[in-house]
DNA sequence: CTGTAGACTCGTGTCGACC
DNA sequence: GGGTCGACACGAGTCTACA
């Protein structure tokens, strides 16, 4: 099972989206609003207990104010996050 | 109209996958068998015509050694890239 | 305001065939 | 080897409701 590599990813993003969204002050409801999304979906999100598509990604990173960067980094660079 | 921004997170993240596919000489078949997707799955996420989750993304990573990088860039920041 | 659960819809991802 | 089409399965995303 190599899908905890995986589990990182969301769990990443899903800290990524809760720390994003503290930062200017929306509530889970307030974000699902502005992204066009359900709010029990960004619950889940947020705690990485959901595998989104981009699009709904994106929408979520618009609504933050942000936008969604996605990337292949190559393994032999080692950009040494965590 | 504002899918034209989530269009170009999608051709960006295909013109990544094939050509980070050509640089380790694969083929879409030996990508899909790789990343344990359909081969003809592969074809649409290169030219950009798929939507897919970020499960499928990781796994079309991890066949391409490399990893999979989703970020929330805060638009004020700028970061320039191309 | 947030987490969870059940039921439901529809689009993502599969498969076979053809070009 | 790669693009496209039609049909299909199942999981992503919705909605209601309760803690």
């Amino acid at each position: 099972m190599k899908r905890k590599s995986f589990c990182q990813v969301k769990d990443r993003l899903a800290e990524d989206i809760k720390t994003a969204r503290a930062k200017i002050g929306l509530s889970q409801e307030a974000l699902a609003h502005a992204a066009e999304v359900d709010r029990t979906y960004v619950s889940q999100l947020e705690r990485g207990v959901a595998n989104p598509s981009i699009q709904i990604l994106h929408r979520i990173a618009a609504a933050l104010g942000s936008e969604l960067s996605i990337s292949l980094v190559n393994i032999s660079n080692e950009p040494r996050d965590l």
